[in-house]
RNA sequence: GUCCCCUUCGUCUAGUGGCCUAGGACUCCGGGUUUUCAUCCCGGCAACAGGGGUUCGACUCCCCUAGGGGACGCCA
């Protein structure tokens, strides 16, 4: 049997670091096994998927090497590997559910759905779906559906008994069936949700073995009942520990960086945050530290995988990083620096508004400082402003990094729309308004064009700045960060 | 709240019943080399969550408790 492998993103918003880690795992078990590594996009969320985030996934993951052998924009034997281009495959397969009976069509509407939820969680009991539309006649279904109600097809689940799993890393996982939800498998647009797509795919991908975080494992009953249905083999499970902040919840922006294009722009070598990723949850047989991924793939043993959850530590990262940069070659270290940001067309950008500012070459390096290097440590002291107080300056970064989150196009004017109307909505001038902003960003009050230097820097290091100098300002309280989210909600 | 997963130094981890006086790495602290700094070298601090079993013998196996995490969406 061939090993295929695969990794699943979907392309919404910036790609994760997450995802680099579990390509990490499949791609070195498909390769240390002599088997293929495939890469499907998961775009099934219409509202929430973008052209740009997909290419974002391939940039992001060339750069770290992570190269896949049958993907959406390579091609392959078992395509399409984008979901969206598979709808008639999913459609197909759902017709089979509802035919045998695994499956059955759901006229609910949200209202009716989210009332039941209330209902339940006011009862404290988990919510989950009543089984309204669970016996309705075959006849009343057909014509309600003719007359073109909408609809959704939901997964028809036991009301008794366990449901046994094997996971490769866990060994045997039981999970009661009455935990388990009847689960939407076609939304109403047509569109097929993952738990339907992921089997479906899976199986006619001929996926082999699935290596995925933990967070899927309860939600694998849902999955197992799907291959059953269609009277299919199931791949191997291994559910992956999930990568964790220093506070140890799951990793997530808010509290440390998790954007690949971060560590890209910060001047992270791919080989070290591989290296890095190649420790998480895991240990060479000879306990070595320092590797590649050809090392790691030739020495692999998926039984060394461990399940406790690691925390993701910048510092190691960090000293890992300058290792690697120590091992260069001048010439190299050169080229690599070359190729992170001093070239002509990363500099391109800066260059026109630098030249106006700019009298003696020796002015130019000052002010470009903070686009190619950190920022100087911020005080609170640094944001002192005549009208603002420091709860301004902190109600005004926060409420920017709201906006700045949920923006799609990350462009200049984008950028000055956005912040303009949220200046107008908290009704400050917009000269107060950037102030902080200069300081959050830049380090300094005069600098180069602000909306300019947001574009250049690219969401992950805004945010990254952005959420420091919060911090800087003496940090939000849980309860303050509620007060400011109203607010904020307040406004948009 | 319900269900599931997890639990060795602050962090990443080694450890598969005796090799453990629990090893390595990062961080931190001390010292050395270096015109400074960094590198490099040497040294140090620091952990088996708690309680019961099983066993001649438990970090290792079992149970309970505690703690942490995840899931509970027409998101993935």
């Amino acid at each position: 049997m061939t090993v295929r492998t695969r990794v699943a993103p979907s392309p919404t918003g910036d790609p994760h670091v997450g995802t680099a880690y579990m390509a990490l795992f499949n791609r070195v078990f498909a390769k240390s096994q002599g088997g293929r590594f495939i890469l499907r996009i998961e775009d099934t969320d219409q509202a929430r998927s973008s052209a740009a985030s997909e290419q974002a996934i391939y940039d992001a993951l060339r750069w770290a090497g992570l190269d896949w052998d049958e993907g959406p924009d390579i091609g392959g034997d078992f395509g399409p590997y984008r979901q969206s281009e598979r709808l008639e495959i999913y459609r197909r397969h759902a017709d089979r559910l509802l035919e045998s009976g695994a499956a059955f069509r759901c006229f609910c509407t949200q209202e009716r759905l989210d009332e039941v939820r209330r209902a339940q969680q006011s009862r404290r009991e988990t919510p989950r779906y009543d089984g309204h539309c669970l016996a309705l006649d075959p006849h009343e279904v057909a014509a309600r559906v003719d007359r073109g109600e909408p609809n959704v097809v939901r997964l028809r689940v036991p009301e008794e008994g366990d449901c046994r799993f094997e996971d490769g890393l866990r060994g045997e996982i039981v999970i009661p069936w009455r935990q388990v939800d009847s689960q939407v498998l076609v939304k109403s647009d047509g569109f097929p949700t993952y738990h339907l797509a992921v089997v479906v795919d899976d199986h006619l991908m001929q996926i082999s073995h699935v290596l995925r975080g933990e967070e899927w494992i309860s939600s694998f009953p849902k999955h197992q009942l799907l291959y059953h249905a269609f009277g299919w083999p199931m791949p191997a499970h291994y559910h992956l520990p999930l990568l964790r902040n220093p506070d140890t919840s799951k990793l997530s922006k808010r509290k440390n960086p998790t954007g690949l294009n971060y560590y890209r722009r910060s001047g992270y070598l791919p080989e070290a945050l591989l290296n890095y990723l190649g420790l998480m949850g895991y240990s060479m047989p000879d306990e070595r530290e320092l590797f590649t991924v050809d090392e790691m793939t030739a020495a692999f043993d998926l039984n060394r995988v461990s399940t406790g959850g690691p925390v993701f530590d910048l510092a190691k990262l960090d000293w890992m990083n300058g290792h690697y940069i120590r091992a260069l070659t001048p010439g190299q270290f050169m080229d690599r620096v070359a190729d992170w940001a001093l070239n002509r067309d990363n500099l391109s950008p800066i260059a026109p508004l630098v030249q106006t500012r700019t009298e003696r070459f020796i002015d130019i390096l000052p002010q470009v400082d903070y686009l190619l290097g950190e920022r100087a440590k911020l005080t609170a002291a640094d944001f002192e402003h005549k009208t603002l107080s420091v709860e301004d300056c902190r109600r005004i970064l926060d409420h920017a990094v709201r906006r700045l989150e949920t923006l799609d196009d990350w462009q200049r004017d984008a950028l000055y729309t956005a912040i303009k109307s949220l200046a107008d909505a908290m009704d400050i001038k917009m000269r107060d308004f950037l102030s902080p902003l200069f300081i959050a960003v830049s380090g300094r009050a005069v600098t180069l064009p602000l909306f300019d230097s947001l574009a250049y820097l690219g969401r992950d290091l805004v945010r990254s700045r952005l959420r420091s100098a919060i911090e800087a300002l003496g940090g939000v309280s849980k309860k303050e960060g509620k007060r400011l989210e109203r607010s904020y909600r307040a406004l948009v």
